[in-house]
RNA sequence: GGGUGCUUAGCUCAGUGGUAGAGCGCCGCCCUUACAAGGCGGAUGUCGUAGGUUCAAAUCCUACAGCACCCA
């Protein structure tokens, strides 16, 4: 017999385990495996700079749930794991430190600065991955990729050099997005828009007004342009204006983008500094005036203003505007002002050279390739959003001004040639032959290498064993805010350069809210810690947590109640296994005892069956991502079946039966605690480890590799003991209802009589009736000697002889209660079968439902009227 | 402006045509030798509003309201 403690402390249990499975390498696939049946994932790679948030930890546990199903699947099973280098993000990193030394990366110089990066990285870029470890994620750990490995980096040349060739990359002076301190480009999905409250100027353009929401910007007008078939400004077109403070004469044009209805109908043309407005310069043929500095500073072009920043200058040039009477009126007005999604600074539209990918060619296939249904999303309401993007995706700006990344593989000359790109360094230039030759200093945007994902970490452009066995991945697991960034482009490079799609199955997750429903964020100062949760709760209950929530199609709420109450669940799981390894291992030698078996009592074949129902339900959800119904499945299963109703009726067995019988009883308690905590450990791998270790020796093998549990088939024996424990289940909780409401003491003695003419049902059960339903006494089809209490049964009537220790008048209220929602069942039931409209549309089979609802709640009736005639007789 | 999703018990959420469910909380009774982080019993809902389809609607359709998010 062994002694546990009454509560689990699940600390030292995590710590134990997931290291022993790291050092047993568990998690490492099995390369040998001749067979077809794989199974891969590859990371959502988290940011080198990060730690863990909530939004990793559910990540991260999906993953897990389904990597540690298909492992116990028998499938050779890989996680790929591994690190972005985030580029713009590391950068500010190792910046903000050099600051806080007085310095800048320009005092360093690139090449000391990049150094200083890879230091910062060695030192505390695993930090997220020891998080992954903490919360159990079963990732191949020896094999851990970073973006900006070698062989990843060779890849990004590769892909770089051939889609220069194939004409999808190239150099392009355009307007492009600039984050101001950053000091770099971005592309348009790494500007986050937000509703800001502004003004709108009204400015006198000699006799045209010119509505504004950044009037800075017309130093650098050279143009207002109309709607062509505005009637009001006709005339005007053709002719010029005078533009105000620079004193400049601009055209007035016509465009049909202006909209008439906007202010005055008459807009000023930036095309230097505004999407539309250079759109509008390239159909007119206008001059475009850059106004400002890289620092987003007004230029030398700015006249006066030079040197101010947009704030100052905008409130300048209104002051001005003012002072010299071209100012109109100024009206509150929201727009959407750009923000760099890294540092929040407003962006500013600038013109500059950049590398873009011509996305348009490679995203057909991408689109069609969802629309085959080569790739699914899950739910599949995303591919709406995925279709929606792709189709009207814009050229992808992938030069980066910054220092930490991959560096362009394009190289200049002195004289001008067209840039030389090469995956190594080109001693020449092609087309004029001179050797001095400079790379272009950018790097790449971070996306483009984790376009490449997931087959750079299996080893392409080499032709590994892994590429072989592992692509396509079979599943990728995300949340919705990164289709576009992350998923829609690696499905653009993964078809162009594997010629099949990088993953089967797309599966967009929940965003964890915080409990008001907002997304939490640093700034807003919401985020709750899933370091400290795993740390209050335990690892294993906070996995179940994010499981259970993990409904398709719903953010996630996150109530630290639910975190208590699956905290509970754990400990409830370590006790049932106490009282199991108490009551069960005497009869328990080795795994040979309880593997297989074949019980005979109708107490262990119902369990079984009850097993198997939930091994069926768990693995479906499972398999169609909705863990949330494997999360129930699995929870009620162990809870309500095995904990409630199976324990409790084996102790009448281990206390008053034959050997034999006990023996059975043990072995059936030590399969299916067994099978439960299989079919539990992808949720809860810590403590189904620690105790699936306590109910036998394994060996040294580990509950990560056993076999995950299988359904049995349901004879009819089975289903005969199915049967049996649903009629026992309804007796005990009769007889609890009636001592409780009536106010039967539970020390009280009573007796119960079982009138049935299906005898065989209940004969076998008195032991189990007894000792659940405190009942001294069971007598069957006994007539009665006094007035009782009573209760309908599927199969009968049940009687509790009053013995003087029923209160009558709480009997009263009770079988009142119960009738009067008799009466108004029948009354339903009834309306329903005496329609005959219902009688000639419904289907047979629910007609025949409806009727034997109809007559076995009139018999309901019919026992409790009884019952209270009992009590009026008394 | 275009789009998506949500609105069900006090709270957090399941539930895609047949008499509304779970967890937490609440009200009782229990320290019954696995577990008080527990056991047993109980109460609780015009399923956002208004129409429509249907024998039958939380569920399908339409409109509206509120909330959240995405894109421009």
């Amino acid at each position: 017999m062994k002694e546990l403690p009454k509560v689990y402390e699940p600390h030292a249990v995590e710590d134990r385990w997931i290291q022993h499975w790291i050092d047993r390498n568990y998690f490492a696939p099995d390369l040998s495996d001749q067979s077809d049946r794989s199974y891969s994932i590859v990371i959502p790679p988290p940011n080198v700079t990060g730690s863990l948030h909530m939004g990793h930890a559910l990540n991260n546990t999906l993953q897990d749930i389904l990597v540690r199903y298909h492992r116990m699947k028998g499938d050779s099973t890989l996680w790929v794991v591994g690190t972005d280098h985030a580029g713009i993000a590391t950068q500010n990193v190792v910046e903000k430190q050099l600051a806080a030394e007085g310095k800048s990366r320009f005092d360093l110089g690139r090449e000391k600065f990049v150094e200083r990066v890879w230091k910062w990285r060695s030192e505390s870029g695993g930090t997220i991955i020891n998080q992954l470890k903490r919360l159990g994620a079963s990732c191949d750990y020896a094999n851990e990729r970073f973006t900006m490995d070698e062989g990843l980096s060779k890849a990004v040349r590769k892909v770089f050099v051939q889609l220069h060739r194939e004409g999808l990359i190239y150099r392009g002076l355009r307007l492009i997005n600039w984050c101001p301190r950053c000091h770099t480009a971005l592309s348009d999905l790494e500007v986050e828009h937000e509703e800001q409250k502004g003004h709108l100027w009204h400015v006198k353009y000699g006799g045209l007004i010119v509505a504004t929401t950044r009037p800075e910007t017309m130093l650098g007008d050279t143009a207002v342009a109309v709607h062509p078939d505005d009637e009001r400004y006709k005339n005007w077109i053709g002719k010029k204006v005078l533009l105000p403070l620079v004193n400049r004469e601009i055209p007035v044009i016509a465009d049909e983008y202006v909209d008439r209805t906007f202010g005055s109908g008459v807009v000023k043309i930036t095309p230097a500094h505004d999407f539309n407005d250079f759109e509008i310069g390239n159909r007119h043929n206008l001059e475009r005036i850059n106004i400002l500095t890289e620092d987003g500073k007004i230029n030398a072009n700015g006249g006066p203003y030079a040197g101010m920043t947009i704030h100052s200058a905008r409130k300048k040039v209104v002051e001005d505007l003012e002072a010299l009477g071209f100012l109109e009126k100024v009206e509150p007005h929201t727009h959407a002002v750009g923000h760099c999604y890294r540092c929040k600074t407003v962006v500013e539209p600038y013109l500059s050279p950049q590398w873009y990918v011509k996305t348009k060619p490679l995203a057909e296939p991408a689109i069609k390739a969802v629309k085959d249904g080569k790739t699914k999303f899950i739910p599949e309401h995303w591919a709406k959003t995925y279709f929606n993007w792709m189709e009207n995706i814009q050229d992808w700006c992938i030069s980066r001004q910054i220092w930490w990344g991959h560096q362009i593989p394009a190289w200049y000359c002195d004289k001008k040639c067209d840039p030389v790109v090469s995956e190594t360094p080109p001693t020449k230039c092609p087309s004029c032959g001179s050797a001095e030759l400079t790379q272009d200093p950018d790097v790449l945007d971070t996306w483009f290498s984790s376009a490449l994902w997931p087959f750079s970490t299996l080893g392409w452009p080499n032709q590994t064993p892994e590429l072989k066995k592992f692509y396509p991945t079979s599943a990728l697991v995300t949340a919705f805010d990164i289709i576009f960034f992350w998923v829609a482009r690696m499905m653009m490079m993964g078809i162009h350069f594997m010629k099949e799609v990088p993953f089967r199955d797309v599966h967009i997750h929940a965003i964890v809210r915080d409990p008001l429903g907002q997304k939490m964020s640093k700034s807003k100062g919401n985020v709750v810690d899933p370091l400290i949760m795993m740390k209050k709760y335990g690892t294993d209950a906070f996995r179940f947590t994010l499981a259970a929530f993990a409904a398709q199609g719903r953010d996630i709420k996150l109530d630290e109640a639910r975190i208590e109450g699956y905290r509970n669940f754990c400990n409830k799981i370590w006790n049932a296994s106490r009282f199991a390894l108490m009551s069960a291992s005497p009869f328990i030698k080795s795994e040979e005892d309880f593997r297989e078996i074949d019980p005979q009592l109708p107490l262990n074949r119902w369990i079984l069956s009850e097993l198997w129902e939930a091994i069926r339900k768990t693995e479906n959800g499972i398999r169609n991502y909705e863990f949330n119904k494997a999360a129930q499945a699995v929870y009620s299963f162990f809870w309500y079946f095995f904990c409630d109703w199976y324990l409790e009726f084996s102790k009448t067995v281990f206390s008053d039966s034959t050997e034999e019988q006990k023996k059975e009883t043990a072995r059936t308690t030590y399969h299916v605690l067994d099978s439960a905590l299989r079919l539990l450990h992808p949720f809860i791998p810590f403590l189904t480890e620690e105790i699936w270790q306590m109910l036998a020796d394994r060996k040294g093998k580990s509950i990560v590799v056993s076999e995950y549990p299988k359904a049995g088939k349901e004879s009819p024996e089975y289903h005969q003991a199915r049967l049996e424990f649903e009629r026992l289940i309804e007796v005990v909780a009769a007889i609890r209802n009636i001592r409780q409401e009536s106010g039967v003491p539970l020390s009280a003695e009573i007796g119960i009589v079982i009138q049935t003419d299906q005898f065989d049902l209940y004969e076998g059960i008195h032991q189990k009736i007894m000792k659940l339903a405190k009942v001294s006494k069971v007598d069957l089809n006994l007539s009665l000697g006094e007035p009782a209490a009573v209760a309908h049964l599927s199969n009968g009537k049940l009687y509790i002889p009053f013995q003087g220790l029923i209160d009558l008048q709480k009997e009263e209220e009770r079988l009142k209660k119960k009738l009067q929602r008799t009466v108004k069942d029948i009354d339903q039931l009834k309306a329903r079968l005496e329609d005959p409209k219902f009688m000639e549309h419904a289907e047979s089979g629910l007609i025949a439902e409806k009727r034997a609802d109809l007559k076995n709640t009139a018999a309901q009736k019919e026992i409790l009227e009884t019952g209270l005639k009992l009590l009026k007789s008394k």
